[in-house]
DNA sequence: ATCCGGGCGGGACAAATGTCATGGCCGACC
DNA sequence: GGTCGGCCATGACATTTGTCCCGCCCGGAT
């Protein structure tokens, strides 16, 4: 006979965010709601996956920028792995980049972290009845700014170019010339319509290129 | 006649966060405790003076990247203009500098965002009765690290050369000759031992000195 | 009175960065 | 088979960036 006192199934959720405090109360407020449990608690993208495996939620709340491995790249192997678990992706920033991969990545909700904490458990009770939640403004955002022009190449490039790595260092790291590396953060420029390295990284990040 | 049913005085807390649904969750949760009402919250560094004249908290919760002006400027006009508001820092990044910095401003304790929401009633109560809340590690740490080597002209260099701005950029923005502004930036990378203006500014806000 | 240290600028030079043209190699697509 | 695009690489070149000189003006400390 299960112990559950409540009449109404609760519907269980996968809380992953890094950021412990924001964690905490997440879970402490959801866990207030009468029709939903927070089953599971991760501070990591790489435990996202093992924790859904073992304790089947039916939404997966999910911040991108985790340590380990990104949101949006568990969403898509939750999709695979747990294919009953509905994503919820819940993030700082509202690029529009973000809000595209997400939804390739089969996930049903986007919601970011300003707006009011009443929403979340309502997107969650949505999301799990079947709609898809977005911001429409965002949505929109999205839309118009087209597909990411960069080449995966040029986005690692990119990538190992922050914290002020050398034409040297990317080299390095990614096994390539270093008049490749030049060619590619040449184009990156060109493409993203800026000056230099910093502004290209500046501008790929702010489209959520990255 | 008071409305308040309480026996006990409760504490009074001024709430300066700007990511919304941070805020709000806080905002719930210590509303939750028998003794600590919320009697303000803003979003924006600009508000906090303001609010604390008019609501006279026991405490002030301060968040230290905040939009309008930083909790570290904040907590030290609160110093001045409402003396008797204890002032917390709440901060995403246990920086050495941040701590330094908060102390200098006056205030009474510095929490960082990971670590659980418990702490967080505890902190306050522990601030309201005199007590200074703060890691043991990160004080050694910011002990350690000494005080900031940039003067406040190479300080301003390296936060104008945010986002890729070239030197020509810098100059016209802060009025100088591109000479000079080489030259700062130049020292600056000395004085942090790095390669270029990137890395510079990398450590220099990894320490808290921006 | 002298000596810092900081703010400001100039000039010269080496190194890093960004641009461009060119070419080979591959796989996908028509 | 031909074409196109991405990946990788060279070499030449202009521009930017970083370094090291130098100098001037100030205010505060000794």
């Amino acid at each position: 006979m299960p112990r559950d006192h409540r009449r109404a199934k609760s519907i269980r959720v996968l809380l992953a965010e890094d950021q412990g405090m924001l964690r905490g109360a997440l879970a402490l407020l959801l866990g207030m709601e009468a029709d939903i449990e927070v089953v599971a608690q991760v501070g990591a993208g790489d435990a996202i996956v093992d924790a859904a495996l073992t304790h089947r939620p039916d939404v997966a709340l999910l911040d991108i920028e985790l340590p380990g491995m990104s949101g949006l790249d568990a969403a898509a192997e939750l999709r695979t792995q747990v294919p009953d678990c509905r994503v919820l992706i819940l993030t700082t920033f509202g690029r529009p980049g973000y809000l595209r991969r997400a939804m390739e990545a089969g996930a049903a909700g986007f919601l970011v972290k300003d707006g009011p904490v009443e929403d979340l458990a309502a997107a969650i009770r949505r999301v799990l009845s079947g709609e898809t939640v977005v911001d429409p403004a965002l949505a929109a955002a999205a839309l118009s700014a087209g597909p990411n022009p960069l080449t995966a190449r040029e986005c690692d490039v990119l990538k190992a170019s922050a914290g002020g790595a050398t034409v040297a260092d990317i080299a390095a790291g990614l096994h390539l010339s270093e008049s490749t590396v030049r060619n590619y953060l040449s184009s990156a420029i060109g493409k993203t319509g800026t000056r230099n390295r910093m502004e290209a990284m500046r501008e790929a990040r702010q489209q959520g290129w990255l």
